[in-house]
DNA sequence: ACCTGAACACCGTTCAAGT
DNA sequence: ACCTGAACACCGTTCAAGT
């Protein structure tokens, strides 16, 4: 590689070529640091330290940014799948299942943007085609008809690929004093015995009631439990 | 205002004055007709007859318009929950529950573009937090404890309001011709088999494969089988 | 082959002006 | 009180022109 000044080491180093590869990664770290609103032809131009024209001698459009970006991430998914340590399906197939869709969630976890934008893809991804294949073959190897796999990538939906499913957005949730708390109380009473019997059990207040990986896991566990009744009823 | 052409009579009536309301219900048919890509304030504004700044008198902004969207949807789905056929839920809380849940699906199938707007708001909605209460006071009714109910929204998470979870949009799915099939049954052998059992077990084709109804049945009632289970062993 | 500047057709939104 | 036209700061994208 050819040598560069202080300026290049610091932001951009036009001497390496741009290339598709390049302009995505830019996309994906402009969206881990900024978010995905933020991801514009013009920023990410500005990201890679070009014009935002020159973009297009890379990529189609944006909509092809949109699925390289989806691609990048759910490389980085199977990657980490294929390296989560899990017994193999035929002695265990629960838990080769639970592993591989909790590695997955760990990297979902380090792009909170990317199950918003991979919810919204509709379009079928070869990557996602391979990873839903991969687990129905675990599923098989697991004593799984192909009919029961069937139903099982449906109840599994997007957790297969690890995610939440959550209810809402953690943060502002708290009532701002005790009147507004009061009124809570009496417009959602079920919620806030839920919520009262919570506190009574963790006596440091609401923080963690809702323990995501805690409810993951437990979601999870409960549809494994369920699938692996119906597959030993031999359905 | 100036006298009226026939064109007025039968586009716009300017008679009837603009309120929220009216935007609003004009925002969701424009969302059903074009899908919401269109919903812009500008195409907004020529549905309701006016020009786009007219819009601000009644909606503080785009954000606005979303957020009440969601609003108009939710209410319909409150509606169809409250009018749906279930027993008590102290006599049979699974038939209970199942029945509004897919009296909220019904709804949702009617406003396809409308999941994803859901999904995408985060903000905790009142509406979404009243149906959340009315689902724990269900499962109250039915022998939950509070700290089981909780792990219940989470496990049902968006699948309470009937939210499909689908893998992927249907169509674009066949394979041009039989040389990529066979391709595709050499990269992807686990769903080429299970596509050829489906075949087999409907030999219309494959037509049908994915029975949406079925299969979000199928999953609903693996869960709430599971939730009852732990209930019943007093979790 | 790769990059660019100007331009176009769209956004959401502000503001001063109309009635 | 309600509506409007012009304008602003942004989009994604096209196109002809540069090297």
């Amino acid at each position: 590689m050819s040598p560069r000044t202080d300026a290049d080491e610091l932001t951009e180093r036009p001497r390496v070529p741009l290339s598709r590869r390049r302009v995505l990664r830019a996309a994906v770290r402009l969206a881990d640091r900024d978010g995905l609103e933020s991801l514009t032809m013009r920023r990410l131009a500005q990201e890679v330290g070009v014009e935002a024209m020159s973009l297009y001698h890379h990529v189609a459009n944006k909509e092809a940014v949109l699925d390289g970006v989806v691609e990048v991430v759910l490389d980085e998914i199977m990657t980490a799948v294929r390296e989560a340590e899990a017994p193999p399906p035929e002695r265990d197939w629960r838990a080769a299942l639970r592993a591989r869709i909790l590695a997955a969630r760990d990297v979902l976890l380090r792009h909170r943007w990317a199950p918003g934008l991979l919810g919204a893809r509709t379009t079928m991804n070869p990557v996602v085609i391979a990873y839903y294949d991969q687990v129905v073959g675990l599923l098989r190897a697991g004593g799984f008809s192909f009919d029961l796999a069937h139903r099982a990538l449906h109840v599994l939906g997007s957790r297969a690929l690890g995610f939440a499913q959550e209810l809402f957005q953690p943060g502002e949730a708290q009532p701002a004093d005790a009147a507004t708390a009061e009124q809570m109380a009496d417009r959602f009473p079920n919620l806030a015995g839920m919520l009262a019997d919570a506190v009574h059990d963790d006596p440091d207040g609401t923080l963690g009631f809702c323990d995501d990986q805690f409810e993951f896991e437990f979601a999870l566990d409960l549809i494994l439990e369920g699938l692996e009744r119906r597959r030993a009823a031999g359905a």
